[in-house]
DNA sequence: AAGTGGTCTAGACCACCAT
DNA sequence: TGGTGGTCTAGACCACTTC
């Protein structure tokens, strides 16, 4: 484990441990240096971690402060980085139709396919045994034979796109999202428990590895009553 | 102006001019310091903003790339950052309710106001000619006696949060957002051109100071038809 | 005047990738 | 084996805040 994260670890064990409270300044850099016998750049790596999360802000001039905590942790789910969408802690996946091959030429484009051939499977995801959304997913027929081959259970924690970074050569660094409302489709409404008709909070999600290749494209339906949308935004910090 | 910054911005000036291709290696760490007669530090920080910006990745042992086009400004709003959401081109703004003093208790509450007086204003927003959404803001009693003063013109470009952010001693530094669909409530959707009962996309936005005070509370209601919320997520660079 | 975080330099070692 | 980015050290100067 390299130093700085070890640190930044420390510093955030002590923060939500309340050793460090909200609003109180945090020890200087100088500090810090001295105690963990460290450099200053290793502890200003550290701090950069914290501050990305929210966790800390810095003043020039005065020092470094705890981020009041009513605008930390408020949700259960708060879906603002990649690493929390991968990784769905509460909720439960229900796999209802197993991956298989077909010929789509709409969504074999959108994943900038040479072929009309595409892999599909439909799961659904469940909070308290309640179903909130289903997703039907498309992928390249590479990734989804690996998925396949993998075994992919038919229920239980986990996400689709976590398992399939297990088994891709190389990591899924991002996704371009798209939100927005639509009347439930028949087909959908009875699988999430609500009317055809009602608001669906509808959202498309293209993933894709570091040179821009994409590897899965997730369309779901959630059901607004049992779901809403969560997202922090900040103030970027290298800019 | 800093080096670091002149660097990222002379860089991300020649990806955009195209100097650079997309998935082509661009120069090394050690060639830029000797062309640009900077240390090691400097072109990591420069290259550090344009990773966070998506523009180029890095690969340990390999190099640095730019990233595909194709990923990169897809979209003509992508509001991934704080930033993008402050000022908003291409569509314009009509206070269709200037701002007034009220009592109302659940919104001051959601200001963490000591009292129940806040300030409210409505406006909408129209792209082309036409309504996309409207939205009814909150603010705390000071904020808004400043925005009065202020005298906000009754339309054009720009939005409610970036005059606050001018006017405002201390930046905004973060919103805490919750999208969700909801049926269209009687007395919006003439304003926005649906029908009662539609679905919409329900957006609350809580703009908050560095301290974590809140200043702004944005409710949203969107026309589907026409507005989508698009966002891109990135894997951290400092995690 | 002393202390804070922000920037910058010069140098070092490492794991990893390509050849 | 040489080159890449990732990490770390030790030291310096600066603008700004606080006293």
């Amino acid at each position: 484990m390299v130093v700085y994260r070890e640190l930044s670890d420390s510093l955030r064990g002590a923060i939500e441990r309340g050793e460090f409270k909200e609003g109180e300044q945090m020890p200087t850099e100088a500090e810090i240096c001295e105690r963990y016998g460290v450099s200053r750049h290793t502890v200003r790596q550290a701090f950069q971690s914290l501050v990305a999360d929210g966790l800390v802000y810095r003043v020039p001039g005065r020092g470094t402060f705890v981020t009041r905590l009513s605008r930390r942790g408020k949700y259960l789910r708060s879906i603002g980085t990649l690493e929390e969408m991968m990784s769905w802690t509460g909720t439960e996946m229900e796999v209802m139709q197993p991956v298989e091959i077909t010929e789509d030429v709409e969504h074999a484009r959108r994943l900038e396919l040479p072929s009309a051939e595409v892999a599909t499977l439909r799961v659904r995801r469940m909070y308290g045994g309640r179903p909130f959304v289903m997703t039907q997913i498309y992928l390249t027929p590479e990734a989804g034979e690996r998925l396949r081959e993998k075994n992919l259970p038919a229920s239980g924690p986990g996400t689709v796109i976590g398992t399939l970074e297990e088994i891709l050569p190389s990591p899924i660094v991002g996704a371009s999202q798209e939100l927005t409302a639509i009347p439930s489709p028949r087909f959908i409404s009875g699988l999430i428990d609500c009317k055809p008709g009602e608001p669906l909070l509808y959202v498309e999600r293209l993933y894709y590895l570091e040179d821009g290749t994409p590897v899965e494209l997730a369309i779901s339906y959630y059901n607004p009553k049992r779901y809403s949308y969560r997202l922090e935004l900040r103030r970027g910090g290298a800019h």
